[in-house]
DNA sequence: CTTGGAATGTCAACAAGGCTGACTTAAACT
DNA sequence: AGTTTAAGTCAGCCTTGTTGACATTCCAAG
């Protein structure tokens, strides 16, 4: 307590806790980091005719292998024209698979092919090899505030969808 | 330490530390934490002829005002092109305003007009309150874990970029 | 002092990836 | 039989990224 006069002001400040300069400051952190999350997958996919809605697509169908256009689209939050521009050149390129629904055939069920699983691999080795620096340079307890604050920034239905996915596959 | 049996997978776990399974738990709380950190500056803007980039020109610029353009270029990443268009609309609908240097003439320093400052003003508002709800359901220690492991995903030029504008504003 | 290069900012044109709206097809429900 | 649902398509728009070409200003070397 008789510590806090000249601390950095991420440290025993449970009074002045949050000041707007604090969220500010988690506002910019949240901005400059998410470059860095999407920089590196970026670069890989600039040399080929994709982008990082490919990558999102290519990532959730690999997250729930048969998941149905509709399930991918809540997931993604866009509409289903501009999801399914996206979902054609995939399928086109080879990279997933549709098939029609056998109980309900209105639905198709998207899977990856080998070669599409091929680009998920390098994709999210590039990006879980940056997650694991950052985790690993930050320790365990600063993982755990992270999570927990970030799944508190989520509107309910994206952490309803993130639970579901973290069940699924814990 | 007796209890570390079958608790949550993000506690106690010093061993199995940095499974692929947590690294993607990770990726994905990053995106979906994401949408929910835009959404409602977004739909502010959806109403006006606004968009994330023009937001994010008027935060930096409040955040240093006089800043010049080559300056906002770096902290915003994307090329003088794009900046300029979304500088071109906030200046000609008078809510930034545009001085020519007086050391360097070919300099511009850009400042918020009092137009400007409110926009910004009900923008950072709207970040700032799902900012604060945030922090304040995930408590102190998550908040500083959130920032360390956010500034070590940040490639090392924006980790710069954001600690300079940190030693500034604290 | 002039001239050539570097820095800064602007204009034009194009592409990716969002969006809305209108419409079709097929299957399922009632 | 008629309605609803899932998926897909086409057209057109907007924002926001990109490159390329160009104007202006500054500065330093000749």
């Amino acid at each position: 307590m008789a510590d806090g006069r000249m601390m950095a002001p991420n440290s025993g400040e449970s009074l002045l806790f949050l000041t707007d300069e604090q969220l500010r400051q988690g506002i910019e952190a949240m901005f400059f980091a998410y470059r860095g999350f999407t920089a590196d997958p970026d670069r890989i996919l600039a040399d080929m005719a994709y982008g990082r809605a490919h990558h999102r697509a290519i990532h959730f169908i690999n997250r729930a292998p048969g998941t149905t256009v509709n399930n991918l689209l809540n997931i993604l939050g866009v509409t289903k024209q501009s999801l399914n521009r996206v979902l054609r050149t995939l399928i086109a390129d080879g990279l997933v698979q549709s098939r029609v629904g056998r109980n309900d055939k209105r639905e198709r069920h998207l899977y990856l092919t080998d070669e599409g699983r091929k680009l998920e691999q390098e994709l999210s080795d590039a990006q879980r090899a940056r997650m694991r620096m950052a985790f690993r340079t930050a320790g365990p307890e600063a993982v755990a505030g992270f999570r927990t604050v970030l799944e508190a920034m989520m509107d309910p239905e994206m952490r309803q969808s993130f639970d579901r996915l973290r069940e699924s596959g814990a």
